[in-house]
DNA sequence: ATATATTGCTCTAGAGACTAGAGCATGATG
DNA sequence: CATCATGCTCTAGTCTCTAGAGCAATATAT
C-alpha cells in the first residue's frame, strides 16, 4: 500500500493533481488509513500512470476519462480508442502546421529589427501594422 | 466614433473580449455616449489591433502590455520590444518540437492499431505501457 | 410618435487543468 | 516522546476569455 506521495514519486505527478484526478472521478476514491489517510494498490498506480501517460500525449480529461471507460469492456470493438487517437492525432498536426507560420512570422520581424530605436522597431511596427505580415494568422 | 459593436466587427475581437482587456488595462477607458455606453475612436481601434494582432501571435497579456508600453516611448532603445519577440520565437519553437514528437507517437500508436476489440487494441495498450513507447514525453 | 429589435450595460460564474495556501491531523524517525 | 515531514480538507487563484441574467439605450419600421 502506498501514501499519496509514493504514489506521486513513482507516477511524477504531483499530490494535489492526485487529489484532483479522484475529484474529477478518473480514479476512484481508494482506501483509507485508520487515520484517514490515501492507500493506494498497484492498479490505482497503473490507472494513474495511463491518465499521465496521456496527458502527457496531451488527451484532455474528457478523452481520457472515454479511454478508461472503453478500457473496462475488453470485449467491445476498439473503433472508439482509434477514433480518440486519431481525432487527437489530427488537432494536433493542425497545431503543428499553426505554430510553424507563427515562427515563420515570428522569424520575419525579429530579423527585420536592426532599428536602435522603439521608433523604428520593426517588432512594434509589424504589431501595429498587419499589411507587414506575410501569411495570414 | 464607434460602439463596442462596430470595433468588435472591425477588429474581429469580440465584445466581451473588448471589455475584458480594458479590465486588464490593456485599452485604456473609452469615452461614453450619454446613455453611458463606450465610444471608441480611431486611436482605440489601433491600439485594439495591435493587441489581437500580438494574441494572435500568441504572446501573453502582459507581453503585450509591455509592448505597449515600449511603444509609447519611441525614444528609447528597442532592445526590450526585441527581447520578448526572441524568446517568444524560442517558445514557439520548442512547442513546436514538442508537439512533432508527439505527433511522431500517436502515428506510431494508431498505425498499430488493428485489433478489433478493446482486449487488443494497440491505443489502450499503449497507454497503460510506457515500455510501449519509443521516446521520453 | 410609438412599437419592436438590436445592441449595450454591469455583474457573476464557468471553462480546463491544475496550483497554492491556510489551518490542522497523522505518522515516521531519532 | 519530541519533532518534523507528510497528509487532510477547504477555499481561492491562475489565464484568457466566454456565457448568462437582468436591465437600459439606441436604431429601425410603421
Amino acid at each position: 500500500m502506498l501514501t499519496i506521495g509514493d504514489l506521486s514519486r513513482r507516477t511524477g505527478v504531483k499530490v494535489p493533481t492526485i487529489r484532483y484526478y479522484e475529484q474529477m472521478g478518473l480514479i476512484s476514491e481508494p482506501e483509507r488509513s485508520e487515520g484517514n489517510q490515501r492507500r493506494y494498490s498497484k492498479t490505482d498506480m497503473e490507472r494513474l500512470a495511463f491518465i499521465r501517460h496521456g496527458r502527457d500525449l496531451g488527451l484532455t480529461i474528457d478523452a481520457i476519462r472515454e479511454l478508461i471507460s472503453l478500457s473496462q469492456h475488453p470485449d467491445r470493438p476498439c473503433a472508439g480508442a482509434d477514433r480518440i487517437a486519431k481525432e487527437h492525432l489530427e488537432d494536433v498536426r493542425i497545431k503543428i502546421a499553426q505554430l510553424k507560420r507563427l515562427e515563420h512570422e515570428l522569424e520575419r520581424i525579429v530579423s527585420h529589427c536592426d532599428g536602435h530605436s522603439i521608433e523604428d522597431c520593426y517588432v512594434i511596427r509589424a504589431l501595429s501594422d498587419h499589411g507587414l505580415c506575410e501569411g495570414e494568422h
